[in-house]
DNA sequence: ATAGGCCCTGTAGTCGGTACAGGTGCAAGA
DNA sequence: TCTTGCACCTGTACCGACTACAGGGCCTAT
């Protein structure tokens, strides 16, 4: 092993197959603000140590819970303690349930009005359809 | 009025108004294949008329509905009558429908989550905080 | 010696638009 | 007649959140 730091971290190959993250989302985070600029290896190799391992779960996570990068970035400097509260943490949290919320709602209206043209549809070998006679206006 | 062509159609500018489209979003929908190419006056501007701005509100509809591109490109093949059946828009609009209720499963689940860790928060004035814990993987 | 594998960098492509720079033509007001 | 302003033209860059790839470097094993 040529590399005297090798020991102290896991490469960028290794921390995107232990967390199911793409290798290159990894170093889009880091230009993005979201992750550290890591420690190199003598190689110029990114090495990661486990705090930068576990912000990066944090980052996964929020994304699964469908949280933008910007609002990351900022929940992330309260996260790290630059001057936010608790209460800061809630009220971000809040605002995406309720954006969450709107979503569902917009959508369960779509597949009402969907589901409503698609049933008059008598599913024919004509290219003549009620669907289309919908999105163009021709009926309600 | 210099143009003899001026009276068959409407341009642009006049036709995002009418449909409330982005003046810009027409020659996008143009230069991705949904819109045709126009005629045009003398001076270059582009002319359309009644049977385009019926396509235009069209795609905005089925937009609306939250069909992609691609998807309106196909349904637009298939109301032009090239080659496609009534079966087959009503198979295109089912697998939609099928998506957008995945969409609001998944939604419904991400709301739960997040309700479920934003109820445990206490708001108060310190940095630390349970959704952020959570978001750790700290707890639950 | 060389082949393979991992890593590096920078850049382009995706979708569905939006915005803007720089240019043309046309009509009305001073 | 001049000039001002508007609508339109073209091409290109930008957004978010990545993903993919070209063209290298370095290390290890055979």
């Amino acid at each position: 092993m040529a590399d005297h730091r090798a020991g102290r971290g896991v490469k960028r190959g290794e921390l995107a197959k232990r967390t199911g993250c793409h290798l290159e989302t990894i170093r889009y985070y880091e230009s993005a603000g979201l992750m550290p600029e890591p420690e190199r290896t003598d190689a110029g190799h990114r090495l990661y140590d486990p705090e930068q391992e576990r912000r990066l779960r944090f980052i996964l996570r929020a994304r699964d819970l469908g949280f933008t990068i910007g609002e990351l970035r900022e929940m992330l400097c309260l996260a790290d303690g630059q001057g936010g509260s608790c209460r800061d943490i809630h009220a971000m949290t809040s605002a995406h349930i309720t954006g969450i919320r709107r979503k569902i709602s917009d959508l369960r209206k779509l597949d009402a009005t969907l589901s409503r043209i698609s049933k008059r549809c008598a599913r024919g070998d004509t290219p003549e359809c009620p669907i289309i006679d919908a999105f163009y206006g021709r009926v309600s």
